[in-house]
DNA sequence: GGGCTAATTGATAATGAATGTCAAAACCGT
DNA sequence: ACGGTTTTGACATTCATTATCAATTAGCCC
């Protein structure tokens, strides 16, 4: 572990939403961290490897990142107007892919499920503007 | 419709597993057609756009594109070993996403879920390797 | 602490998918 | 065929991410 690595971990603990690595990056120089982009890269991805951050493809194409708070497999529920994002477990989801996959004969099945949505506060803001 | 478009609609139809967009403008070239990379690009974004193909993110950021069977929404199997793609539904899977969403509050509930597994005659293709 | 070796860092260059540009070409109703 | 609008495509550009590699630093034994 060094100094770098300890940095970037303390900023994830500060941001509580997906962010991209550049994003991360610029939070941190303004905090006042010296520190790389190439390095904030390479440290994602080894948080993210060990399991230890997770990863959101953006719709343009964009890795966003963030702690994530529990150590098993799980999804998130993204608000598409602030960002907050709800971390969700689905044995439901977890059972029916698997369920899917043996009855078209794959084995070794794994997904990716990500849930967008509005969440109550920014509807209720989007209503209050619309009332205007 | 001009005839760049019908050209990249046949291509598709003989292919049968996602491609990215400058695969399938190889494989148009090297058929004997004329055709910009830029208007690859644009007509299949078009027909993405229009729910005529269906797009795939791939791990590295690529967009890869298929011609999708069916017009309702649906979600993808696909095997690892030889791209071999099978289009689902899930009656289950989207009321999941709905319940969950609605359960936090959240409205206009969209999802991403994609399937990746090893079919079953890449599996036995495995198999005999490790046999040897 | 001093010294040593291997891993890490970071400024910069390189990569590569995707998009913007814009003149030339194709389309279409008349 | 004609004029205006749309589309095309070679090329330049953008931008996230990755490679490069010399300089720095971590880890460790003494």
């Amino acid at each position: 572990m060094t100094r770098q690595r300890a940095a970037v971990s303390e900023a994830l603990d500060r941001l509580d939403d997906f962010r991209s690595a550049q994003q991360i990056h610029d939070v941190m120089r303004q905090g006042g961290d010296t520190i790389g982009l190439a390095t904030v890269y390479r440290t994602l991805q080894a948080l993210a490897d060990h399991g230890d951050v997770d990863v959101l493809r953006t719709e343009d194409g964009e890795s966003h990142y963030r702690r994530c708070e529990r150590d098993e497999h799980h999804h998130h529920l993204v608000c598409r107007g602030c960002g907050r994002t709800i971390e969700i477990d689905g044995p439901t989801v977890e059972s029916w892919a698997n369920t899917v996959g043996a009855a078209h004969g794959f084995t070794g099945i794994e997904h990716t499920i990500e849930l967008f949505g509005t969440c109550a506060d920014c509807a209720a803001a989007a209503a209050a503007r619309a009332g205007d």
